[in-house]
DNA sequence: AGCACGCCGACT
DNA sequence: GTCGGCGTGCTC
């Protein structure tokens, strides 16, 4: 018998390996002798992939070889890196559910130094040379570099689609000199000491850590009013979980509510790791190992901190869960709150939502018992909720005589507030110094020209901008349509209304809080450390005052144009102008001085308005699920929402009937779909955007739905067009 | 994402 | 003929 033919006989043992490359599915590989028996799903290994060595991670071993192709074998494992198998779970079923390519989801769960492997792996920005002599390129480079010439720094990738051309041409502009590649790093540290603190429990406190430690593997909903503790409820029930050899995972929306929740935990956890998007390729490494190496009890970080790959996870808190960034608006469109009740599934641990205003979704899972419920509905140490007023601007505009912008209420608050010394907080929501620019003589307004909106004016550079693509211009002396002097802006930002408020409040002084002034002053940490500091008796800001805040000197809370919002075209407008008022109106009062808040609008009457003032939460919900059930949304639907985009319109259009056509077929009469039909926002950075809404009566039947369309070669995607599908989207419109 | 392949126009 | 530029398609 001849040796070596038996030996060619055995068919190789075979590995499924999803390979870090975009679009890129999993492939097949042979297992080596050496990796027989030991290599597992989590590994990550290198193979060869085309003429290339590339990253990945095995899927699982011991799978049919597929036919027709002839296996390349798997050159190494890493020793350096594993998944672990619970998270390795997660993403599959994340991919699946969401339907992105596994390789695009693992790129969003891993960060790229990570996968990349040791090497100081950077993230390579090209940013535009001034002054480049564009004659010595080609005609095609010499267009790309004309779109890109005043661009910002961003990857190849993302200039290729902004100039419309291939990778390639990108790739001649920066060996021919025209754009100039550039290393980032970001590093920051904390301006928030850890806070040590050990404040006695409520009842309730008490009542609701029993509940959760005693309830095992469930989800619940700890609905705690604002400034009623929901921190410390998280900390006794992360203590139980790491004193038991365990770890704690705290989800939060956003970045900036990191460092002083952090702060608040580290005092109790010093094995703690703060996780999110925004550190250094080597902050992120070490990270990575400290956390899958079981050095860190504690991750607190945003939706990305949902991969951090702790090795035995005992407990996952979601706070402020009904916060839309949980949601992430670009490829892999997950929500980090829905995988965490999957995850905590899979994991057989508790999971715990935290928010005074939970999302209308969340709200009837509790209702109907998915959900258990714990609520806080007590300021501890005597604190109470602050008192209310709404008050009707059309009135005020008639007391005053002339168009009102700040109630005389308000006004006289604001002087009390600095006379006692206490701080307050106004919010408008709504960047700018003026959201519209008019010519008197001829109406025109001001437009951006790659996108399909109005133009901001910015006081502070003089300047207009486009909120969307940051387009930016000086504000021209002459109207550019009819050429006379009369352009005029019109409407208020947080710009103009910190203005208002010193000129009308003598002596007030204010500090701002919105996405310029963070720019500007290099964050938001130091605007927030600066008010905490008393250095100003005013906080003005868009929604981000809202939003987490602790700052006990806060008496009043004062909202202007609390009813613009309401007006926007989409079935969560309503929910979403309640949770912002609650939110806010709890910043006042949080220390021991009561609280007020007082509340400016025109649509007095309106549910979201009243409700989240008159602590009517109940009566809100209720009515909010009538309307949803009665018109066909979540939680009574399951959506998806396909935008195509492109440069040119009849293209986009044919793409859109033609997706529709076979998003139709697929659906079949378990459920509508809508559209297509230009999208609200019908032109984003020169890209003509349709869309359509796919209706179904349930999320499973969605993904039945999206099952057949995948099983009848899903969505075509023609050249120089993109294609989203948004499963469970936040946007509809 | 790379990389090779093949088409096409410009130039020898 | 040949060469460089550029879009297209494949990678177990």
């Amino acid at each position: 018998v001849d040796e070596s033919a038996s030996v060619a006989d055995t068919p190789p043992l075979c590995a499924l390996v999803a390979v870090h490359r975009p679009g890129g599915e999993a492939y097949s590989y042979a297992v080596p002798p050496a990796l027989v028996g030991s290599l597992t799903a989590g590994d990550a290994v290198e193979v060869p992939y085309g003429r290339q060595l590339v990253g990945g991670f095995v899927l699982a071993v011991g799978l049919p070889p597929p036919v027709d192709v002839t296996l390349k074998p798997i050159s190494r494992r890493r020793d350096d890196l594993r998944l672990p198998a619970h998270l390795l779970e997660l993403i599959r079923w994340g991919a699946g559910y969401y339907r992105c390519h596994l390789g695009t989801f693992l790129a969003g769960a891993v960060p790229a130094p990570v996968r990349e492997g040791g090497h100081i792996a950077v993230e390579r920005l090209l940013s535009p040379v001034a002054g480049f002599d564009a004659s010595v390129l080609t005609p095609t480079q010499r267009r790309a570099w004309e779109q890109l010439a005043a661009a910002a720094p961003a990857t190849a990738a993302a200039h290729a689609r902004t100039a419309e051309v291939s990778a390639g041409v990108i790739a001649k502009l920066v060996a021919a000199g025209a754009l100039h590649e550039d290393i980032r790093e970001v590093g920051r540290e904390s301006l928030f000491a850890p806070r040590i603190e050990r404040h006695p429990l409520t009842d309730e406190q008490r009542t609701a850590i029993t509940a959760i430690k005693g309830g095992g593997a469930q989800t619940w909903l700890l609905h705690g009013v604002t400034g009623s503790g929901k921190t410390l409820v998280y900390q006794e029930l992360a203590e139980a979980v790491i004193t038991a050899g365990r770890q704690v995972l705290v989800l939060l929306p956003e970045i900036a509510l990191t460092p002083q929740l952090a702060a608040r935990f580290r005092g109790r956890f010093p094995r703690l790791a703060v996780w999110h998007s925004d550190f250094s390729d080597s902050e992120r490494m070490a990270q990575w190992r400290e956390v899958s190496a079981g050095r860190v009890d504690l991750v607190i970080g945003t939706r990305s901190a949902l991969f951090a790959p702790l090795p035995d996870i005992g407990l996952i808190v979601v706070d402020e869960e009904h916060d839309g960034s949980f949601k992430q608006d670009r490829d892999p469109r997950y929500h980090a709150r829905d995988l965490a009740v999957v995850y905590a599934k899979q994991l057989g641990v508790p999971l715990v939502l935290g928010t005074a205003t939970p999302s209308v979704e969340t709200y009837r899972n509790a209702k109907d018992g998915r959900y258990r419920v714990v609520s806080l509905r007590q300021r501890p140490a005597g604190g109470c909720l602050p008192t209310a007023t709404i008050i009707d601007m059309a009135a005020e505009c008639r007391r005053q005589g002339r168009r009102a912008v700040l109630a005389k209420e308000l006004v006289e608050g604001l002087a009390g507030v600095r006379a006692r010394g206490e701080q307050a907080i106004v919010l408008l929501n709504r960047r700018g110094w003026s959201p519209l620019v008019e010519c008197l003589s001829c109406g025109h307004t001001m437009r951006c020209s790659a996108c399909a909106v109005g133009l901001t004016y910015h006081r502070h550079d003089g300047c207009v901008r486009c909120h969307y693509c940051g387009h930016s211009e000086a504000l021209p002396q002459r109207c550019p349509a009819c050429g006379k002097p009369d352009l005029a802006t019109r409407g208020m930002g947080s710009e103009q209304l910190e203005s208002r408020l010193r000129d009308d409040v003598p002596g007030l002084r204010t500090l701002r809080l919105d996405a310029d002034t963070v720019a500007a002053r290099a964050g938001h940490e130091r605007i927030l450390a600066a008010f905490a500091a008393g250095e100003a008796d005013c906080l003005v800001g868009t929604q981000m005052v809202a939003k987490g805040l602790d700052f006990p000197r806060v008496t009043l809370v004062g909202v202007v144009q609390a009813d613009r919002g309401l007006n926007i075209p989409d079935f969560r407008a309503a929910e979403r102008s309640f949770q912002l008022l609650a939110q806010v109106a709890g910043r006042a009062g949080r220390g021991e001085r009561p609280g007020q808040v007082l509340v400016q609008a025109y649509d007095t009457e309106h549910p979201a308005l009243t409700c989240a003032l008159g602590q009517r939460l109940r009566s809100f919900y209720e009515r909010e699920l009538e309307l949803r059930r009665e018109y066909g949304y979540p939680p009574y639907a399951g959506l998806v929402r396909v935008l195509w985009s492109g440069p040119e319109t009849d293209a986009v259009q044919v793409a859109a009937l033609d997706g529709v056509e076979r998003l139709r077929a697929a659906a079949g009469h378990d459920a509508v779909v809508l559209g297509p039909a230009p999208a609200t926002l019908a032109l984003l950075k020169n890209q003509v955007r349709w869309q359509a809404l796919v209706k179904a009566p349930s999320r499973g039947a969605v993904q039945t739905i999206l099952d057949r369309l995948a099983a009848n070669g899903w969505l075509p995607r023609p050249r120089n067009l993109h294609v989203a599908v948004d499963v469970d989207p936040l946007q509809t419109s």
